[in-house]
DNA sequence: AAATTCTCCAACCGCATTTTC
DNA sequence: CGAAAATGCGGTTGGAGAATT
């Protein structure tokens, strides 16, 4: 037993939306709202679409006052600043930025401003540690660094101005997320993200050793790492497949 | 000029969370 | 209170057009 599926696949269009359903969809929201439920929107209208089809659509090119394209310097710094400090949250990257949708800078991060900010991967690793990180953790470490400067980049401040601060458990220290579009219910830099980063530290830190069995009792040590020892994280860090 | 590769982005999919009954 | 339904979100895919060979 499955889940039921929203809608009759057999019977709902699928692929690009011609201008007539776009129409359609848009003339009924601004006549009569969506009435608060999507999956029946379709029917009302006569669209052989799926509700969740028709919200996407509405989100994210036909409500009012939306802007497509043509992201500022500021918005790429906004942007860059809260993948670090919150990651791929693009929910509530949007909700910073007027007139952007998730989907928007979804695409804009993973075509362009990636491979502005970071650079193109020169080659995929078939090192196993890679995979125990995540590709977005890496991004953030990387990205970090760069808006930090090297000293401070491996060193997890907790103080750190584009961190949310953690405490030793894992939970934010002030809770409260003064992020708009934050709901509060699960704030920015949440236990998971925190994990995420620390899982990070972790899998470099034991990459950084070569596999060294030994290593693994020495790999709360992070915050000691050396100068001398970062110099040798950042050559293995470049054979992820970025360049620095 | 044709074939191939690359880039971009709209839309889909599945899962997690929230709401409703 | 639990189950079902609806919604929201992030990851991924497919195809069109551009660039390159």
């Amino acid at each position: 037993m499955g889940r039921a599926p929203c809608c009759d696949k057999d019977n709902v269009k699928k692929g690009p939306w011609s201008p007539e359903e776009d129409e359609k969809l848009k003339a009924y929201i601004q006549l009569h709202g969506t009435g608060g439920n999507w999956i029946a929107l379709p029917n009302k209208i006569g669209l052989k679409r799926c509700g969740k089809s028709c919200r996407l659509r509405w989100l994210n090119y036909l409500r009012p006052n939306i802007k497509h394209g043509g992201f500022s310097e500021e918005e790429d710094d906004i942007i860059c600043k809260l993948f670090v400090s919150i990651g791929s949250r693009w929910s509530i990257i949007a909700a910073q930025l007027p007139g952007r949708t998730d989907n928007d800078i979804k695409n804009y991060w993973n075509t362009r401003l990636k491979k502005k900010l970071l650079g193109t991967p020169k080659h995929v690793s078939s090192r196993k540690t890679a995979q125990t990180v995540t590709s977005s953790a890496m991004e953030r470490l990387q990205l970090q660094k760069q808006l930090q400067g090297f000293q401070t980049a491996f060193s997890f401040d907790s103080t750190s101005m584009l961190w949310p601060p953690v405490s030793a458990s894992g939970s934010l220290v002030n809770g409260e997320c003064s992020l708009e579009g934050c709901t509060g219910k699960s704030p920015v830099g949440s236990s998971s993200a925190a994990k995420e980063m620390n899982d990070c530290q972790e899998s470099l830190f034991w990459w950084c050793n070569d596999f060294d069995a030994n290593s693994a009792a020495a790999s709360n040590l992070w915050e000691t790492t050396s100068a001398l020892q970062s110099d040798g994280i950042l050559q293995d860090f470049e054979l992820l497949g970025y360049t620095l």
